[in-house]
RNA sequence: GGCCACGUGGCGGAGUGGUUACGCGACGGUCUGCAAAACCGUUUACUCCGGUUCAAUUCCGGACGUGGCCUCCA
């Protein structure tokens, strides 16, 4: 099977061919820990995800390498811990540490739930400040970089390619320039590799001095020690082409001797928050653990395979808008999914079918058709091979989650039973925490409905049926008698 | 202002130089006391204007629109 994968540096699909078969490997921006992550941030996760179990689909689960790193040197962290350090009277590397920590594990919580795997590594930032004082050095040595004023400058025109990746020249990005340039720099586009730090900043000892490493360097330092100077994949968000990952590509080709960095760049699109920006300003600000917890978005709280299959549902590339309307669809496949899966363990098989459409640049709108044709088959084994297709693809759909949907046909004697013990107290549970009912009182309103039906006392029957839908339970008759569930 | 993407039916959303997915919704039918559910069926689009071509939604150019980046936001 050949995978091929949209490369930001030739904005063309290629066949992906790995520098090793038997390491492949792959570098993702993670997040800065300071807050929760918002949706937008899930999207990467998820996108990365899905290219990861393809991989390790392929080449081997041992013989793919995945690294995501923990961003926990920033100054919005420093601000953040400047507040808390002075309120708790700790100090502001204690606080930073508080921070950083509690963040890092809602962080792996989060896209846990998100039904992501683990990367192989999840390197932090302050674990690789010696090394990201060495490149720097290195780019000194090599010409590519000057010291000024306490700072380290990359020296932009020292690489003649520059905006390769972002497709930019440097006298277009200096001439639309608006942003004032500091008067250390000898070029408005050199950036920082290095910045000094005040006592109540965190910061580290240098040749330069006291002070703390400039945003894009960590991950120069860290893919390279964890990956090697050339690797298979780099991806991350849009919005980091430029200018994140162009400097990532000075930095380290200018360190390793112009080695490339990495073969392929994917980058994913943006998210909106019906059909707006997501801002704090506009109101519009949704956190992954609010859309898992709280009813802050579309008034429920979502399963993590919604929310992955919602997301699942548009091509990595493609802007993505992120509505209350797409999570409710979404939703009513899981209950479809769910009880069509209900009471099956999978097998392990993947279907070649659904790897050529992953392969083919993660195509899992089609890989979400595939879902639904199986869904649809009627075929004896349909149910078995789509919960093998969700399960490759993470969407796995909890039984907590979903067990309030499964039909207790005790008058009818039908299908779709919650079979083991377990599964009927959570669904009793559910019942009765959604509706107020117990299952032996929506029993008795059926049974008084059907006696009032057979009376053909239409007007009482009726009554019952509204009642109980108004409670949110979805009476509905079959050939063999009356069922309910839960609306959905 | 400069640069980079994107623009598909009521909605979501793939894909393709000619045979035009898929899902939701809607509509019709079967079923039902009536509904609901289920099942069967129907529903045909590619922003606009040029160009290339036997043929373009698909390639090229332009316009318009939307979004992103240039402001350490994925």
């Amino acid at each position: 099977m050949t995978i091929r994968l949209h490369n930001t540096l030739t904005r063309q699909k290629e066949a992906f061919t790995p520098l090793d078969a038997n390491n492949v490997r792959m570098y993702v921006c993670g997040p800065t820990v300071y807050d929760y992550a918002h949706i937008g941030n899930a999207r990467p996760v998820i996108v990365f995800d899905v290219l990861y179990r393809l991989l390790r689909h392929t080449y081997g689960e041992k013989h793919v390498t995945y690294v995501r790193n923990i961003t926990d040197i920033d100054d919005k962290i420093n601000a953040r811990a400047a507040e808390i350090a002075a309120a708790k009277n700790i100090t502001v590397e204690e606080a930073r540490v508080e921070i950083t920590t509690r963040t890092t594990q809602q962080y792996f919580d989060d896209v846990t739930a998100l039904g992501c795997l683990m990367p192989t590594h999840n390197p932090r930032a302050t674990d690789y400040v010696h090394g990201m004082v060495a490149m720097i050095a290195a780019l000194i040595a090599a010409g590519h970089a000057y010291e000024a004023e306490g700072h380290v400058l990359y020296d932009v025109s020292s690489k003649p390619d520059y905006g390769k990746l972002s497709r930019r020249s440097l006298d277009e990005m200096m001439a639309g320039a608006r942003v004032e340039v500091a008067p250390y720099k000898k070029s408005p586009m050199d950036f920082v590799l290095w910045k000094p730090s005040d006592d109540l900043t965190p910061g580290w000892q240098s040749p330069w001095g006291r002070g703390r490493p400039g945003w894009h360097i960590e991950c120069s330092v860290m893919g390279g020690a964890l990956l090697g100077d050339s690797f298979d994949i780099h991806g991350g968000g849009v919005d980091l082409m430029f200018p994140h990952h162009e400097n990532e590509i000075a930095q380290s080709e200018g360190a390793h001797h112009n080695h490339p960095l990495a073969q392929i760049w994917l980058h994913n699109g943006f998210l909106q928050v019906e059909g707006e920006k997501m801002s704090k300003s506009l109101g519009n600000f949704i956190t992954i653990n609010e859309l898992l917890t709280t009813n802050k978005f579309g008034e429920r709280h979502w399963p993590g395979a919604v929310l992955r299959m919602a997301m699942m549902m548009t091509h990595y590339r493609q802007p993505i808008d992120w509505t209350v309307s797409r999570l409710t669809e979404v939703y009513s496949f899981a209950v479809e999914f769910f009880l069509k899966t209900y009471g099956l363990s999978p097998s392990g098989n993947v279907s070649e079918e659904l790897v050529s459409l992953l392969a083919d640049d993660l195509n899992t709108p089609a890989a979400i058709s595939y879902l639904h044709s199986l869904r649809i088959s009627k075929a004896p084994s349909s149910a078995q091979e789509l919960l093998d297709a969700l399960s490759f693809l993470g969407l796995l759909f909890k039984r907590e989650d979903f067990a309030k949907f499964l039909v207790l046909n005790k008058l009818a004697g039908g299908q779709n039973i919650a079979s083991s013990t377990e599964d009927r107290a959570i669904l009793r549970e559910a019942v009765l925490s959604e509706t107020g009912l117990l299952e032996e009182q929506i029993d008795a309103q059926i049974q008084a409905r059907n006696a009032a039906r057979k009376a053909k006392d239409f007007h009482e029957s009726d009554r019952i049926r509204d009642v109980l839908l108004s409670q949110g339970i979805v009476l509905k008759d079959g050939p063999t008698g009356t069922t309910w569930e839960v609306k959905r």
